[in-house]
DNA sequence: TATGAATGAGAGTTCATTCAT
DNA sequence: TATGAATGAACTCTCATTCAT
């Protein structure tokens, strides 16, 4: 699960290279932090299992990071910006006519594809969230609300649009989605079923139901 | 969120208590436990606090237990054993007549009820059964699969019923709504809603769908 | 320089030598550190030395004391308050009429003698006290001001009484006199010259001056 | 408290400034030292807090310096070697006829005024000296004697010349009112009494004595 | 049954120092 | 001449665990 940092690289020109060295240090630490918080949580890795992943010594990694606890904050909020990033850009690729249910049905795609499939940091993001220190809570609050936000939009545009029946609750709708989704990073066998097919099975839960 | 104890308790004749008096004291340890992980995770509970919460010293807690992965375990069974019986109690007790659809909605309220409200047990199970150490999980494994089968039995009656339809995925069904329950405790407000208002919501959105 | 823990020791009966363990090690903790803050200095003392010193591991030392800090805030109040009670303890001591002039010779031979070969404690005060945090400063301020109060009354007296010239600065004359005793440590040499000498001597200069 | 660097520096001619750079950025790096080790001794003083008081990175020092021990080393003898120089010059420079009594006052006021006001070399001397590492303190030995020999000298003559009683212990009488004077640092108030008077009343003190 | 006291292992962190640039 | 980046050693402190009582 490594994740093409997308970061813009300057032309490998004679002084350039240097110029970047730092960043890349920077991120290969913050990768596997995100890999090593996903696997074990937070209070459970170590900075020397972080730097054994990253390829340097524990003591280097303050060269780059104040602590441990800073380290957290930016892996969670790299799991939220991705994942937000990801999903919008993709839905708001979506041409002009789509319809809201088909505008979900990819939303809900790409949420469980970057957290089940493409971002250790999404998913770091999940599991550790509700147990990180409340500093690092607070200051990572926006970006989770941002991201609801859009979630927000997304379930009251069609709503607004009649695809959604005007009687249900939004906010329970999409804490109940949204849930589902986050959880399935406990039961997923990506063996058993393909994650475009389990997007398309849940939107039709969703919309349509289980009833007979 | 104190659980009633509900061990069988020795009638309190004269000589009686003192046989009691260790099984009690475990019993606080586990509830000290239990909420402790609940509250910090695992990784991050010390033995102190546990002690502290317990009253008693830390030391003292080895009279009791072998380890501190010892009461995880002994938590995380608990944790899943209290809301299968609770839910299996007060759903087999509904009349003969009841409907699948009604009986799934009392189990959804049971298990919303008992995680977010009644058992410290059980949201630490939550929270920390992804994070255990492989033993303590493989140890635990049986027990999940327990409650799982009794879902599986459930909605497999409902859709033999024909209360849910005939293509459902009902593995895909049960662990997307298990997973949505589960996640609940992330954002549930008790101030917003009660939980048989979102039990019913939630069976609603299962059975009928939210499409216009 | 080992000083005498003049501590009421219960009588050995039967319980009596557990109630003190606690308390006989967090001395032998204490008089480590006094050593090794008067050898090396605060910053340079590691808890390792003063485990080395007192017969126990440095994580040990955490079961008697908080911080290394409150390691130093004990040891500095305890030199001062050991050279405080010991010089007042002997001036007090002196028969009814003895002059002021005696009494301030004996204070000042206290001073010396429980400095440089009594009390690691007062030695380590006056070296660390200086540079100690400035919390450990705060909370010792008050025993400091205590010990200069004694030095106070004992040459405003002197004044009073007619020994020391009226027109003398008594503050100046207090902290100069007790800056030259502190400073004694730097280059007291054993061998050249015994206690009860330099404190007369000093004396002499301090009241009859030099001049010829 | 800034001092005038008085090394001789070259005519400011077109190519000569080059010539000099690295001695002026090893006079920064030692003021920053000295005044760092003043502060918060030299035990507790990093590297990295003298670069930033100097101006560059903590690992540049080491193109001026071999080693933090080295620069205490020069920070010990500029401290001393300023406070001897500075007395020895004023002094010196007095006119033929001054009494002994009258030199000894000013080379208590020149001592105390560049204890206390002109240099936190030397200050930072008199703190550090006693906790520094054997081989500085060794290395560091002659020019400590070089101004303790002055100070004999200058007392010696005093005993010669009949203005200091015969009987008097020189030895003890030189390192009491060194020592006396060393200590102010601990105590002296800028705003309650002026230097120059400071010394005129401890020279009354010890030549004349405090004695009714 | 519970505790006081101690400890080994290891945590996060700091820092003097090195070295390529 | 100065710096960015890295590191080994050591530090303070924490914690699960042990054991005599």
């Amino acid at each position: 699960m490594n994740e093409g940092q997308a970061r813009p690289q300057a032309s490998r020109s004679r002084r350039a290279p240097t110029i970047k060295k730092s960043a890349r240090t920077k991120t290969r630490i913050l990768d596997a932090a995100a890999t090593m918080f996903r696997r074990q949580g937070y209070a459970a890795t170590t900075l020397n299992d972080i730097g054994r992943l990253a390829g340097l010594r524990a003591a280097s990694i303050y060269y780059h990071f104040a602590s441990k606890e800073e380290i957290l904050a930016q892996v969670l909020d790299i799991g939220i910006d991705r994942i937000h990033e990801t999903v919008r850009r993709t839905v708001d690729a979506l041409p002009a006519g789509t319809s809201h249910r088909q505008r979900i049905r990819v939303a809900v795609e790409v949420h469980l594809a970057t957290l089940l499939q493409h971002s250790d940091y999404t998913a770091a993001n999940i599991i550790n969230y509700g147990l990180s220190p409340d500093e690092v809570r607070a200051h990572h609050h926006n970006h989770r609300e941002a991201y609801g936000d859009y979630w927000r939009k997304l379930l009251g545009d069609a709503q607004t649009g009649g695809e959604i029946a005007a009687g249900v609750d939004l906010s329970l709708l999409r804490l109940f989605l949204i849930g589902a989704l986050n959880w399935s990073h406990e039961w997923y066998q990506p063996k058993e079923k393909t994650v475009p097919a389990m997007a398309e099975e849940i939107c039709g839960i969703i919309f349509d139901g289980v009833g007979a």
